[in-house]
DNA sequence: ATGTGGACTTGTTTCGATGCAC
DNA sequence: GTGCATCGAAACAAGTCCACAT
């Protein structure tokens, strides 16, 4: 009892500190993105001091009138973006006014025709409305490989049959007596009308989309009409869960209105739900940044409908997490070094917590949550690896201490590896391993919780998940050095680029399946190759008949053929040599994603900076969704930016 | 310490528009 | 114009991390 009491007590207070602590964080944390800020003006400062030249003056004086210009603007616009955070946002809240439409609804289930049937034990069987909807669910799917798997198979039917009538559910007792075939060719050849609609059909159904998009598709924040993300909720379906999923298959029901909780500010126009319905709950949470939410039937999970990635919201949070990245470039080798001392603790807890973070640091490994068991997918990240998932080979060629790792990660992935480490890693690892059973937790005295504490006395804000981003951004600006020759073509620069990005999606284990098409696009591409190749000598070959012309004749109209030629055959040169790049880049490509490192892990800065220092379009790196995106670091960086 | 709900980021898959060769 | 490959966007699943309760 006393104990127990005193242990509270204890609990009690340092929550406390843990709180005030807190604020100082905050305010630490907008003292340095100040100072960040500052630095950024000043240099710019600097440097155009240096530039200015007597014999350039005058081209100087007006460049020097455009930059200012485009200075005043990023001031605007960085002040817009900057200060408002750390004047708003020391309380926590993210907004002082909200207001928006409220969800757009799944359309209502149409009940098939009735010449389309649904067969049970060969004779046609018509269904009640409900479970005719959740049958097509399955018509729909029927092409797909999920309609074969087992658990799929079970969960679907056990929820299919809560849909149906007592007359329905005792008649159909075997899914494997179902044919929903004629169902799935109603759908198939649905969708190919669909494909076969006159333009005016399909400019009608883009006007109307276009009109939701307007009407729902944004909202007002703080002065500001933003973009919302996904402002429509979700169909009902059937949920497809990823890898081994042990709720794959099961019914993802409609939402309704009485589901939806509405954030908004209290002022703002409050939307109103269809009508004859009701909002589950309107609340007024400025703490959040969501303007919808509702909790979804098969994990019990919360959904959101909040702002799109160009947002004011989401790009000042994307542009902090890169300013937490480049803090911690300033300390990480004293982390480093600290993790390596602690390799040799006598503590276990410090050596497997030491162990761990020197894998998320080299590896890039995600910190690994614990998961409920048998409600999702058994994947597993660094704190959750368990024995099974590598192997320790002493020697291993002419390698020394090689571990191998091999499990499943985030979606499932693989993550597949051998590398060599350091003497006493291996040593702690075999450590580790004593008197432990396969599916026993690699770091039985570590989880998320311990090392991110831990993280959090290391530095003000770092997380693990700071080390992939760092050591992802890190590497892009490295290859990007290495890599990029400065008389280099445009098409070679992008190849240097793309592989640089590679290098980062390698690292974070952002793998694909190669395209089914492939093989066939690599050879249409070589076809192009060749042909431009046999171009090429063609051209060649009247470029030097032309030039022995005019040496024969040296009269004008030679000369200008000769000069024509010459074009030709340079122009045909660049095209060949854009194809050989273009060759090259997707081969490298084949089973390597780059989207994911380059939205969510490379600072934009960095790019942004490459590109101006190397005269590249930003539109050759950033479609138009991610120069929205990145609209903050295209205003902010400079060609001298260094991450 | 451990568990849980909540909010937000990160990730793959699917869909649909676009552009290109024929 | 047609068919098809490619690409961008939408959809939505699956992580991380934090606060709070026990």
């Amino acid at each position: 009892m006393l104990d127990s009491h005193k242990h509270k007590e204890k609990h009690r207070d340092k929550e406390h500190r843990h709180k005030d602590h807190k604020k100082d964080k905050e305010r630490e944390r907008s003292k340095h993105s100040n100072s960040e800020h500052k630095d950024h003006f000043e240099k710019k400062h600097k440097d155009k001091l240096k530039h200015s030249d007597a014999s350039e003056k005058h081209k100087e004086k007006h460049k020097d009138h455009k930059e200012r210009e485009k200075e005043k603007r990023r001031e605007d616009k960085v002040g817009s973006l900057i200060t408002p955070l750390e004047e708003r946002y020391t309380d926590g809240s993210k907004w002082r006014f909200l207001e928006h439409k409220g969800p757009v609804f799944a359309p209502p289930y149409e009940p098939m025709p009735d010449k389309v049937k649904f067969f049970y034990d060969g004779k046609p069987m018509k269904l009640s409305a409900p479970a005719e909807e959740v049958a097509t669910f399955f018509a729909k799917m029927l092409e797909h490989e999920y309609t074969t798997k087992d658990i799929f198979r079970k969960n679907f039917f056990k929820d299919w049959r809560k849909e149906m009538t007592p007359e329905e559910k005792s008649k159909i007792t075997d899914l494997n007596k179902c044919d929903f075939s004629d169902m799935s060719a109603f759908f198939k050849a649905q969708s190919e009308a669909r494909k076969q609609m006159s333009k005016e059909e399909k400019q009608k159904i883009k006007e109307e989309n276009e009109r939701i998009l307007q009407e729902y598709g944004f909202c007002i924040m703080d002065n500001h009409k933003e973009r919302i993300g996904n402002f429509r909720i979700e169909p009902p379906g059937l949920f497809r869960g990823r890898g081994d999923h042990p709720k794959m298959g099961m019914l993802k029901r409609r939402i309704r209105p009485q589901d939806i909780i509405i954030n908004c500010s209290k002022d703002s126009k409050i939307p109103k739900a269809p009508p004859g319905t009701k909002w589950k709950e309107v609340r007024h949470d400025n703490k959040v940044t969501w303007l919808v939410s509702w909790t979804e039937n098969i994990q019990g999970s919360i959904k959101y409908i909040m702002l799109n990635p160009s947002s004011r919201i989401k790009g000042e949070k994307d542009w902090q997490k890169y300013e937490t990245a480049r803090r911690l470039k300033k300390c990480v080798d004293r982390i480093r070094n600290q993790y390596r001392e602690d390799w040799k603790s006598k503590e276990m807890r410090i050596r497997q917590r030491a162990v761990a973070l020197y894998f998320i640091d080299k590896l890039a490994l995600r910190a690994g949550n614990e998961k409920e068991e048998g409600e999702t997918a058994d994947t597993v990240g660094c704190c959750s690896l368990r024995v099974e998932h590598i192997k320790l080979y002493p020697k291993m060629d002419d390698q020394e201490y090689v571990v191998e790792f091999d499990f499943l990660g985030k979606d499932s992935i693989r993550y597949y590896n051998k590398i060599p480490v350091e003497k006493r890693v291996f040593k702690n690892l075999q450590l580790f391993l004593e008197n432990k059973q396969p599916e026993d937790d690699l770091f039985d005295r570590l989880n998320t919780s311990i090392l991110n504490k831990h993280l959090q006395e290391l530095m003000d804000g770092l997380t693990a998940k700071v080390f992939r981003t760092y050591n992802a951004s890190i590497t892009l600006q490295q290859q990007l050095k290495q890599l990029t020759t400065g008389d280099d073509s445009v098409p070679a620069k992008i190849l240097s680029y793309n592989r640089a990005n590679r290098a980062v999606a390698i690292l974070c284990n952002h793998q694909r399946a190669p395209p089914k098409t492939f093989e066939k696009s690599m050879q249409n591409l070589q076809t192009k190759i060749d042909d431009k190749q046999s171009q090429l000598s063609t051209a060649r070959k009247q470029l030097k008949a032309a030039k022995a012309d005019h040496k024969a004749s040296h009269d004008e109209k030679s000369k200008k053929t000769v000069e024509v030629k010459r074009k030709a055959v340079q122009r045909i040169e660049e095209q060949l040599m854009k194809l050989q790049m273009q060759a090259t880049d997707r081969e490298e490509n084949k089973q390597i994603a780059l989207g994911t490192s380059k939205l969510n892990y490379l600072d934009p800065r960095i790019s942004v900076a490459w590109c101006k220092k190397y005269g590249i379009p930003i539109e050759k790196i950033y479609n138009k969704t991610q120069r929205e995106k990145f609209a903050w670091a295209i205003d902010m960086a400079e060609k001298d930016y260094e991450f």
